[in-house]
DNA sequence: CTGTTAGCGCATTCAG
DNA sequence: CTGAATGCGCTAACAG
């Protein structure tokens, strides 16, 4: 079913038509049958066409990292509000955590086309650096610093910095101080926030030795592995401190199983919260990201609540005033945080 | 950057440039020559264009409820893993849990278009019978039974029914049997899962009271709410049964919530995993779908294992089965299901 | 207000 | 093997 066939059969032209689904100058006889011809038929005009012919698709594409995240689910819902807001509809790439498959997704939506694209990125690498730089469409980055294009990032290390206070105050002499990071190519997640945390120990006058930090994936499997290689090589951890709150998951996961496995396994209340208990010890647990779900089964650990929503709003407003309006003047946001669940 | 300006600068025609990228006829020293100024230029041809001449995208849609779920992101790692590996992307779109929504983005794709849709379906409306019944691309429904197309779905009855045996003996002489479901209308996790629950817990002689149950949007903050409500008005359950693992997490919580209120909180070891503690009488919290972070936080409630990822995989299959070779023959599909967790 | 016309960028005839 | 010509379905001038 082509325009020219509707035209055909209510007997004007396919202007008219076109003209009838766009709001155009149509009489009142014509949009009648215009109108009763495309009920019949069904019709449903070519977004593939239109788009071809006038470059605009009321489109974003969105590509991340992963899927199932409740930081990320909560910037694309900030995405969602402003776009639906403004007649845009919202078109989703994962990645899987693979930077390679960014590119591609990318490009995909290049020239697919959408009218533009907001990326939620992980480890910007130089092909990220060349793609923003060369774009037919406007980009806009959240998660990461780039100066290659309109980004939106989050204090990470501020966050990092409040949180290595906290793991320093709550060890005090208790027992050492370990860390769970990510691959440091990832400039927020790995190398802001354990910098930051380095140095709010270090203000405390703590430290963070390198036999207690373990390099984990985005995952909670990968959280459980470090955190239990951890564990069974040192004994005397008070806080463990994690990059994320998914892999602070998989660290009281660990917790829970070598408490099982070593001695009767004791996760008892501490005023508002569990803490999990090995060796008679309690290790205090920490993550950054204020995952609700994690607060809704274990109370809430000491975690970073970062303005994710507020970073998916910010971008896609970025977004549509460079598309609508042809904003040129490059926009840096740093976006702040607030530690959440702290405790006494 | 068009083919013909490539074609232009490569002193060929554009057809030369159109053969050269999809592997036509082109003599040696031509294909040089174009080679040499596509890298120079960084062409790239446009999806768009190719699209509305070929009727073929290499591009599968997605559409689902929430981006937020682990059961979704199974189901979508499934559908990629086939993509992949058969040389088609995937796109996703996100409804918010509105039905409403799944129309606009169905009618989205397919006159976008992609080559084939996936629904991750919740509820059928007669909108989606006409959408399924009359798209020009095809579509496979996941996670709910149709006639109107090809699908794939989950024992969904035979589930609530094993989880209702076991609801049935576990509460046994302790207390009553609560259980928070969601929406009739979402025939497979509102309707199947509850009436297998009874079936199951008649088969032993027992039986869910009405006001024992509660109804519960697809969140944790749902379940929370419902969770909190029956814990408030009956003070004799000894399990409480949730459709959803999302929503156990938020019974879960309601349950530290109340024990905090209450009396002092404990929640203590009970051989492999936790219980929470109540009124002096552990209330066992029961879900479905085998969420794995919850699993590791808590050491795992009874729930149920459905092979989401696997629907995934056949739900892509069959789908490129009717794109590429045309497949007419209507499939349904029903997938088993394994009880996890359950204890002594 | 209306129809005719000319492309959007590409792939595919069809002569050469 | 190659290029000129045609049209995918639609919209944007343009001349009525």
């Amino acid at each position: 079913m082509t325009i020219k066939e509707i035209a055909r059969l209510a007997g004007v032209s396919s202007a008219a038509v076109s003209r009838y689904l766009n709001g155009g100058y149509v009489s009142e006889e014509k949009k009648e049958q215009i109108k009763k011809v495309i009920e019949e038929t069904g019709y449903q005009p070519s977004a593939q066409a239109r788009i071809l012919r006038t470059k605009r698709a009321c489109l974003v594409g969105v590509v991340v990292p992963k899927i199932n995240s409740e930081s990320i689910s909560r910037v694309t819902a900030g995405i969602e509000q402003v776009l639906s807001r403004r007649g845009y509809q919202m078109l989703l790439a994962s990645t899987d955590n693979q930077p390679a498959k960014e590119i591609t997704y990318l490009k995909l939506f290049e020239n697919y086309p959408v009218d533009g694209i907001v990326l939620i990125a992980t480890v910007i690498t130089g092909e990220h650096k060349k793609f923003l730089k060369e774009s037919k469409v406007p980009v806009v980055v959240v998660g990461q610093y780039t100066k290659y294009a309109n980004c939106i990032y989050h204090d990470d290390y501020g966050a990092g910095k409040a949180m290595g206070k906290i793991a320093a105050a709550a060890a005090g002499e208790k027992g050492r101080i370990a860390y769970i990071g990510v691959t440091r190519e990832d400039k927020a997640v790995g190398t802001a926030r354990e910098e930051g945390f380095r140095a709010g120990l270090k203000s405390l006058g703590a430290e963070l030795e390198e036999e207690y930090t373990r390099k984990s994936q985005f995952t909670m499997e990968s959280g459980y592995e470090a955190a239990l290689d951890l564990l069974e090589k040192k004994k005397d951890i008070a806080v463990l401190s994690c990059a994320t709150d998914t892999i602070a998951a998989g660290a009281i996961e660990a917790i829970l199983a070598c408490s099982k496995k070593k001695i009767p396994q004791e996760v008892q209340d501490s005023g508002s919260r569990m803490e999990y208990v090995l060796k008679g010890s309690s290790i205090k647990v920490t993550g950054f990201g204020d995952n609700q779900f994690l607060k809704a089964v274990t109370g809430g650990i000491p975690t970073v609540h970062f303005g994710y929503k507020t970073s998916g709003i910010r971008g896609a407003e970025l977004l549509l005033d460079v598309i609508e309006r042809g904003e040129k003047i490059p926009i840096e946001m740093k976006l702040g945080f607030q530690i959440v669940n702290e405790q006494e």
